[in-house]
DNA sequence: ACAGTGACAACAT
DNA sequence: TATGTTGCCACTG
């Protein structure tokens, strides 16, 4: 559903500052365990939108390797780092992140289905 | 309706 | 570790 967008960028919205979680986490999250894909597709999608979308903080989300997995982009795998490393999270030269410090414990099922609609 | 497209992830070398 | 393979799914034209 056209939905799904808009409820990984509500998640998204929610990763605190200095925080960092991955696209299958997410997925797993809005109940869908196999939409990881998907939700590195809705974080594409966001240099097409308006500035509505520009409070989504998409430099939080990377893979479950702890990697940034953009290369070449609008929105390059510098400029990721850049920006995270801006609000405090260390990544080293080859754009890791340490998931034991800097990972996001996620949403509870009650705002998850504050976002899902229940 | 349908095939193509990824900012993925798990697993096998 | 580092690649390569395979399965996935929402979205698009």
């Amino acid at each position: 559903m056209r939905n799904f967008y808009e409820q990984v960028y509500a998640v998204v919205r929610r990763i605190p500052r200095g925080k960092v979680t991955s696209y299958g986490r997410i997925a797993r999250m809005l109940g869908r365990p196999r939409a990881a894909r998907a939700v590195g597709y809705a974080m594409n999608a966001l240099k097409d939108k308006d500035e509505a979308y520009a409070d989504v903080p998409w430099q939080r989300v990377i893979n479950s390797q702890g990697r940034i997995s953009i290369v070449n982009r609008e929105y390059s795998a510098n400029r990721q780092a850049e920006l995270l490393r801006a609000e405090g999270v260390v990544v080293d030269e080859n754009l890791r992140i340490n998931l034991d410090v800097y990972l996001w414990e996620g949403l509870h099922w009650v705002e998850i289905d504050d976002i899902t609609g229940g």
